[in-house]
DNA sequence: GATGAATGAGACTTCATTCAT
DNA sequence: TATGAATGAAGTCTCATTCAT
């Protein structure tokens, strides 16, 4: 009763799509049960079909949190103020997450795996999970005067990122990311030295 | 060596084993079932378990199979007279592969993340499937006179070639990973010139 | 007439009814769910249970409604001068509905089929879907100076009009029940001419 | 061990489609869950799906069972000498099942009524349950010397008897058919008397 | 009266595994 | 060894019905 006595009805959509993306990390979208799912958000197993009307519907919301995260991740790197400062801040955020990393995978990376497979309607909005952030690097890059090999950079980049990613969770070692991560920024920082300058 | 007629059964365990692995490749360990198993071997259903004692033993069989894949590959390269041309054949090898990568995932990546998820008796022989390459990296790069930094390249390479595999595959396009791997053997080439001995 | 000024809640019990009789038509009663009715209707599926207190109940609703019809039917028919042009007529309505049997099947006889299976309380008043008419015509054929023989002759009538419009339903096509339509109309006429004068 | 020691489980596909086309009959194809069906042909609920790879699988056997009647049914009476034979032979035997008819409705309309709805792959095959019989009495009336209005004469009778089992399955009453199907076995000797032959 | 939300039984289906021969 | 058949648990989904505002 304290600021509303309703029962919030609308706070259970998200509790379950919560749940969904938790679950999906953790365990994979396929090998998460609608059972298990009804049980961590604590809601009865029939009612979830009352805010989705099918798993596959829960997948898309899944994919759509996902990709909420990637834009609210540009969001918040746009408040620095270069280029660099932000594909910096980019990959501390990564090295960050090692330990989670670690554990569970690429929150992105597994998912876009995941799903990729599934030659359905959402193979399409699943490649924005790492194309999104891809495409946004090379758009540092270029704005650090590296417009002609933008593209390269941001692949060579992501690369290194989803790889680190995929070692450190399946050698259960966040050190592996946080290694790759540093090397990774002093790169970036070495490239500004001589920005483009190439001739 | 043979001391009845019986029709020699070890073909079939192999035939079992090969397709495991080729479907476990195609759609994931998880989602094949014993029957597309027993279909795409020809091997009835019930006869499969006079092989294997259990599912998770073919998931055994499988790692196994990809492990022992991994071996030959350090054994074929090991015929190339150079720690240089031995990475180089390596990278040349997966760009090779890069069209069936694109469409189904590296095939000891994908492996060692759906198997590294299932926190059970196999998450142990799953680490080799990434580790075993890397560890040989790094034994070639120490052979080319990067003795201090050999693990944090071979973590850099294997990076690479595994975060490359995975955006060609979710992508959907094989020439991602083709571009990081030329990329990457002229980064080898480069490093060769001035091997480490700086001075 | 109005006591007060809540708004006239009778229009919505109607709206369910006449929803309800309509999906039963087009899709069975079985197979419309509540959800679908509340959807028809526009009507709040939890709402519903106030203006009938189960399924069942709207069944009988359904029935009563079909049950109305046939009786307005036969109203209808009244004003017409003889019992000859009285059958004429109804036979007359019945080609003219043809298109929708054969979309949709007889109204009344499918529903008694569907409701004649259900060994419950309502197999007694669905009886009258199909009783009831026969009963007229019976009467109809009596005035037309048949009385010996109009139960036979009823009989003939209307298993004729039943029969050609599972046969239009069932194969798609209107024009069985228009042809059947008009070779009863025939022989009622030719009926006239001799009228149990069979000697 | 008499004259084969196997279980016969050739059998209980047979005793699965069986048990299917009478519980169809009895409470509609729709309306029989796979657990009816498991306890009625004493077979597990989840080895059905050994014999049949889906509910629909399971209607498609129904509708080829019953279509294999209608064909039995043509060869049966083609063993009678004259086309009217053969007819009035036909009436006989619905006469004969007049009271199951009444009890559950007419095998093939009721059938043929439930699966017309299903918008679906048997929709075609499903109008062979009332056309096969239909196309039969054409050809029947054709050989008795009325080819001219050969398919009207059909249409009536199909139109009757069908129309005549509605009616004795709603109202409860096999007498309805009896004296439907007495009558029409009248109207068929009397048809010969004079054979289209007019002039 | 009205309504969004909840609930639990039951439907169809898949699948690893076991059994009898 | 080989194999068709059996089995039961679990998964996704639907639906009539009820509850709390």
């Amino acid at each position: 009763m304290a600021e509303n006595g309703k029962p919030a009805p609308r706070g259970k959509r998200e509790r379950l799509t919560q749940a969904a993306v938790e679950l999906a990390h953790r365990q994979g979208y396929r090998n998460t049960s609608l059972a298990d799912l009804a049980e961590a958000s604590a809601v009865p197993l029939g009612n979830i079909y009352y805010y989705f009307k099918s798993k596959d519907d829960i997948g898309r919301a899944v994919l759509e949190q996902r990709l909420g995260e990637v834009a609210a991740m540009k969001q918040m790197m746009s408040g620095l103020p270069t280029p660099l400062e932000r594909l910096l801040g980019f990959v501390e955020a990564t090295i960050n997450n090692a330990p989670t990393v670690a554990e569970r995978g690429c929150p992105l990376g597994s998912l876009s795996a995941e799903m990729a497979r599934e030659h359905g309607e959402w193979t399409e909005p699943a490649k924005g999970l790492l194309a999104v952030p891809m495409a946004w690097m090379e758009g540092q890059f270029a704005d650090m005067g590296h417009a002609e090999d933008a593209a390269d950079l941001a692949l060579q980049l992501q690369s290194s990122l989803q790889g680190a990613s995929i070692l450190a969770h399946s050698l259960g070692d966040p050190a592996l990311l946080v290694r790759e991560g540093r090397r990774l920024q002093e790169w970036l920082r070495g490239m500004e030295a001589s920005p483009a300058t190439t001739e």
